[in-house]
RNA sequence: GGGAACAUAGCUCAGCUGGGAGAGCGGCGCCCUUACAAGGCGUAGGUCACAGGUUCGAUCCCUGUUGUUCCCACCA
């Protein structure tokens, strides 16, 4: 299934090196490691108090126990003394343990107790006489300052009990029940036992009370059942020289950027860096890690027990004892915990221990992306044999850990708590790009995402709308059939345009002399490329999908078609048509390629559709092209010059707007330019900002409409329009909106001004802002002035 | 108990080493203009959680407060 959902969601690796844990050749990876291990005599079998799911009947591991906060009961329990001196009181929330209580602890320096350190109390309900003893462990202030010391249930206990010798009594069953130890409460469950214990007590007298307590208890991680602490015989691995190499390898990394550590072996980066204190923490207080498990499911531990009590360990099955020859050996029933054989990953995958062509070309791995929920399961431990079994070379140089996706409410998705969203379920309703997107916009955050509907919604949009750009672009270049009867537009021979070139080179070596807007948009996608690029590089997805979206939507779409429409269509720029046809459609190309990482199967698809051209292989991948690199040319020129354009039919377009004016009138306006610095740029835009502002004429003013009362003064930046408004606009309206942009630049006077006018920023500011501030100004006070002239025109006229 | 993060427009979130806050969705107005109504154009909406500090200047850096979340931890 999750193959499936990988497929679906279009992942892309090498399918053909699937694999799983439990194939053969994993499975001796496995074994040899594990004896390898046992030979360094850093895996041993040992008897240890253990986590211990009663449910599952499985020893676990510290990171499988959740602590989850319950609601409890605090019993102060009265322990009578032999020499018939005042009771002990003591304070337990787990009154069922008592049956394995071999002491009573307090502390060394509790005045209180002083004189009851080696004397004897008798245990409740038990018979039983248990010494007092003293330990530093025991916290005076806490309940009564005397504690119950249960070796068998306790991990605190345990360590108690072996630094004072004491006996370790099993009262539990490997299904939590009572058993002989418990006497008359065997056969009892843990809470069965509890209840009778305490009625028990009652009866006694020996329950002096009951507080309600909240306090943390450890469930088991897959079916939440309390965790009991039991000493057992398990198998453990001693990690710590390993954890020591494994925080070396990130302490290293730190002060390397990520394509320094891209070139060596030595070296890890966590992205993002704030949790490589997180793996130092756990790194450092790293414990024993108990290794087997009671399941029936994974890699049995390769040890023989002969009935002379001998162990064999082995890389092949035996039939016999290494010790002692006996045939009757039976293997070791527990098996590994999982993330043993998942600890190994980076290497035994691709082949380790043969040294094959796979491992010599991908070992060290650049990078392991995953979820920082498993950081420690899986990252950290991958770390520590990876380095162990590979010469001190890392598994991977980069870990990139990436947001959770969570639950409309925040929540981590479980399959008990049922808020499990399937990606299959998004696939269906969205598509999967929309989808991938949108967690790609999201993998910005640095802990999770809340799965927005109305987001995968938006980007849903963006796939149509490339879809549509697309559309028209084919239309443009003659290879859709055309709805416009008689279009003028000749279908594109790319290969006469380019002399056989292709596009990419033709674009290269000749877009210095192309028109302004082709030289325009081939800067922006310039520079949205080196955007992109840096943003994959350090794992800042949302930026490298950002740009492409504000790009493709924003710049290609919303004016580079809209501009090229004119280029194409007006006798004008007859000269240009070829040169245009290029560009639409090299930028089209660029794009889907800059796309493909987010959204591959839309992009796929429509780059199968594209034309012929020089160069390319009809039924070539998209997949498989080389990805964009940015032209090293400055195109910010260019970019000045169509953002004057811009502004224009931006003002202009306001002014229609808030006029109301119908999109279908088309007014006659004239122009003056007010900034002589951008004059000959301006002018060069004149007809495109005529076509997209949706006039019927711009020409320069010559004064008929200037000295024409009815005439109204619209104001960009740069220039100047004259529009006739008489039949074309509510003068009050009019009025109201310059006003509106007379106060706007009355507050942004004020605001300058009051800066400028600072003797501190004079003085510290860096010269470059105030000079910028200073021109700002000029311009503003320059607007006003035709502003106020405009007022008066709109007054007179009215 | 220890550690980490987050708090920005009604909602979901950007804002990369400090120089007058942005997007998508939603709202309002005008448009079925032949790529696209899953759209176009215009427009409203934010003392950037709160209080101090550093700085000529703070959403951004520092400290504290409040709220939310996550991780780690053996307090009976």
């Amino acid at each position: 299934m999750i193959v499936g959902q990988m497929k679906k969601l279009g992942a892309s690796p090498d399918w053909d090196r699937l694999q799983f844990t439990m194939d053969p050749h994993l499975s001796t990876a496995v074994r040899h490691v594990f004896v390898t291990l046992f030979e360094q005599g850093l895996i041993y079998r040992g008897t240890r108090i253990i986590n211990w799911c009663t449910r599952c009947q499985t020893a676990l591991s510290d990171l499988e126990v959740k602590p989850v906060e319950r609601k409890g009961h605090f019993y102060h329990l009265k322990y009578e003394r032999t020499d018939g001196g005042a009771p002990l009181i003591i304070a337990t929330t787990r009154p069922e343990t008592l049956l394995g209580d071999t002491a009573v602890a307090v502390h060394p320096d509790d005045e209180r107790y002083k004189g009851l350190v080696g004397k004897k109390v008798k245990l409740p309900l038990m018979n039983r006489e248990i010494p007092v003893i003293a330990d530093s462990y025991v916290d005076k202030e806490f309940g009564s300052g005397a504690l119950k010391v249960t070796p068998g249930h306790d991990f605190n206990d345990y360590d108690i009990g072996k630094r004072h010798n004491l006996a370790v009594l099993n009262v539990f069953d490997k299904a939590g029940k009572v058993n002989a130890e418990g006497k008359q409460y065997q056969g009892l469950s843990v809470t069965e036992a509890r209840e009778k214990i305490l009625a028990d007590l009652a009866t006694a007298e020996l329950l002096v009370r009951t507080e309600d307590h909240m306090h943390s208890v450890g469930v088991c991680d897959r079916c939440e059942r309390i965790a009991e602490p039991m000493v057992s015989e398990q198998w453990f691995m001693n990690v710590k020289p390993m954890a020591e190499k494994a925080i070396a390898a990130v302490r290293k990394g730190e002060s390397l950027t990520l394509a320094e550590v891209e070139k060596r072996d030595d070296a890890i980066k966590i992205v993002p860096e704030s949790w490589t204190s997180t793996y130092y923490h756990w790194m450092e207080n790293i414990r024993d890690w108990c290794i087997s498990r009671q399941l029936w499911w994974g890699h049995q531990i390769p040890a023989w027990y002969c009935d002379k009590g001998h162990t064999t360990v082995s890389r092949e099955n035996i039939t016999k004892c290494a010790t002692c020859a006996s045939a009757r050996v039976v293997q070791d029933e527990d098996v590994l915990d999982t993330w043993f054989s998942s600890g190994l990953w980076p290497f035994t995958t691709l082949g380790w221990p043969e040294k094959t062509k796979a491992y010599n070309t991908f070992y060290p791995t650049n990078v392991m992306e995953t979820g920082f929920d498993i950081l420690f399961f899986w990252v950290a431990r991958m770390v520590m044999m990876g380095m162990h079994f590979n010469e001190g070379r890392v598994p991977f140089k980069r870990v990139y850990l990436h947001a959770m996706v969570r639950d409309e409410k925040g929540q981590k998705m479980s399959k008990t708590k049922g808020n499990v969203i399937d990606p299959l379920d998004i696939i269906r309703d969205y598509g999967a790009d929309a989808f991938r997107f949108t967690l790609s916009t999201m993998a910005g955050q640095g802990r999770d995402v809340k799965l927005s509907l109305d987001r995968i919604e938006g980007y849903k949009a963006f796939c149509n709308k490339m879809w549509n750009a697309s559309r028209y672009v084919l239309m443009r270049l003659g290879h859709v059939a055309s709805e416009l009867p008689g279009d003028p537009i000749p279908k594109a021979d790319f290969k006469k345009i380019t002399g056989g070139k292709p596009l990419a080179d033709w674009v290269a070596s000749n877009r210095k002399d192309f028109h302004p807007l082709n030289k325009w948009i081939l800067a922006e996608l310039d520079r949205t490329i080196v955007t992109v690029d840096r943003g994959l590089e350090e794992f800042r997805l949302n930026e490298s999908s950002q740009a492409v979206y504000d790009f493709v939507w924003g710049q290609y779409c919303d004016w580079y078609i809209e501009f090229s429409k004119e280029l194409l269509g007006s006798a004008e720029h007859a000269a240009r048509v070829g040169e245009t046809q290029v560009c639409l459609m090299h930028v089209l190309e660029e794009s889907l390629k800059l796309a493909h990482p987010f959204i591959p199967f839309i992009t796929e698809e429509i780059y199968q559709h594209l034309p012929e051209r020089p160069g390319m292989k009809q039924g070539a991948p998209l997949m498989l092209q080389a990805f964009p690199v940015a032209a090293k040319q400055d195109g910010t020129r260019d970019i000045e010059t169509v953002s004057v354009w811009k502004s224009a039919i931006d003002t202009l377009r306001a002014f229609r707007g808030e006029n109301n004016i119908p999109p279908k009138a088309r007014p006659k306006v004239s122009y003056e330019v007010l900034d002589a610095k951008v004059a000959d740029q301006f002018i060069a835009g004149v007809p495109f900002i005529r076509a997209l502002a949706q006039l019927e004429s711009l020409a320069g003013e010559t004064g008929y409409l200037r000295g024409n009362p009815t005439t109204g003064e619209i104001i960009s930046t740069t220039a100047k329009f004259f529009i006739p408004l008489k039949g074309l606009v509510d003068v009050d309206g009019e009025l109201k909106r310059v006003e509106k942009d007379k106060q706007a630049t009355l507050a942004d006077i004020e605001f300058t001004k009051a800066k400028l006018t600072k003797p501190t920023f004079i003085e510290k500011a860096p010269k470059e802002l105030i000079d910028k501030e200073k021109d700002k100004l000029k311009a503003l006070e320059n607007k006003i002035g035709e502003l106020d002239h405009a007022l008066e025109r709109l007054r007179k006229l009215k």
